[in-house]
DNA sequence: TCTTTTCCTGACCGTATGGTCAAGATGAAG
DNA sequence: CTTCATCTTGACCATACGGTCAGGAAAAGA
């Protein structure tokens, strides 16, 4: 008997489940917002009735959390990138990287999480008094290390980060308005590559690193 | 008898009823985006009945758009800022200045505007595809005489102009952020100064214009 | 096989929302 | 004062939404 055929196991369908209406979640939300987002378009685009999200999810506010935690992850993940770097050029170099390929891979993670920021953060509010201000601290200290040692111009390290982060999330989040300015076309690989490039010169260049 | 008690005239009531209602409303829609705001709140900040709103504006999206056209016309308005220099220092510096004072004067209308755009851009697509693409273009050829004129290192002049975009309104659409990573209290004047200095001199080095 | 636990889902419910309307109030015009 | 146009608003309506539930299907365990 093949794998195809072969009925799935409790906690296969348990996790296949979530996951299909996460990612479901994720598109919904971002296109409607929380408002704008409906529990049946959700279910419709996850293949399942209603009724099933409830079963999983208890509530509407439940799902969105779940979808916002997951964006926080990958976020945090990316974060790493700047750590363990000699200086500003490898350091902030490699953080734009994985920002940007974020930007490209998770738009509408990007999306959501900045919906949730602009709307007062209401669910992730706790995240931004603990986990984010701890990280931006460090990153912050780091930075001033860097200027310390002479290795970058003498920048605020907090609006330094403010403008990596803007920029970055910029692809994702007004990612409709750069592919109509770009003729209706999403961003090929060159234009991408491009954009990445372009930051990274500008913001490198910017801080006196290079 | 002093004005105050006097009665309104006609178009006085009007003007001053519209003008109630789309302050109401861009603060709503800035708040809850299009899907959760709903016409009860907006009518109970605006101090009218509900009624009376779709008196002046005869649908909720009618009333957004009115909202988002306001924006674009502030937005479009600063834009002019970048003309008239002689060059980059000058008129990207204006431009990264009256940018600023956007974000922080209408930082509901900045979001109302991330928020259209994040979403598609449902209302005001064709905006995007006139009014937008041309000024792009326009300033993206200014840019690009000033390189050619030697005053500016060899950039992408539309990716300069997404950075200018995306780190000026971070200060508004992110705004909740930085004013909890800033201990929960909204930034200075002194602090304002300090972002658009930092801003302005990070960009200008970035594009080797000082 | 029999029992238990988990999963599935159509039908249903209370509520909130965008929008309507008709009747009254108020300012403009003659 | 009278007439007309504009403005105001409480009451109302149809719909859509988040959420519930009971009863059946399917897998796990003994």
């Amino acid at each position: 008997m093949s794998d195809a055929t072969r009925p799935l196991r409790r906690i296969e369908i348990r996790q296949q489940n979530e996951t299909l209406i996460l990612q479901a979640a994720e598109k919904v939300f971002a296109e409607a917002g929380f408002g704008g987002a409906t529990m049946q378009l959700i279910a419709d685009m996850a293949g399942l009735p209603k009724a099933n999200l409830h079963y999983y999810f208890p509530t509407k506010e439940a799902l969105y959390r779940q979808v916002v935690q997951n964006i926080f992850e990958i976020w945090l993940h990316a974060a790493g990138s700047m750590d363990r770097a000699p200086g500003p050029v490898e350091g902030i170099g490699a953080y734009i990287d994985a920002k940007m390929e974020i930007s490209r891979r998770h738009p509408d993670g990007s999306k959501v999480w900045a919906s949730e920021v602009m709307h007062g953060a209401p669910v992730i509010q706790d995240y931004l008094e603990t986990t984010l201000r701890d990280w931006t601290t460090g990153r912050a200290a780091l930075i001033q290390r860097w200027i310390d040692e002479g290795k970058m111009a003498k920048v605020d390290p907090e609006h330094l980060l403010y403008m990596l982060w803007a920029t970055t999330q910029h692809y994702a989040d007004f990612g409709h308005q750069i592919e109509t300015l770009n003729g209706g076309k999403p961003l090929t690989d060159a234009q991408w590559r491009a954009a990445k490039d372009s930051g990274k010169t500008m913001i490198l260049r910017g801080i006196g690193a290079i």
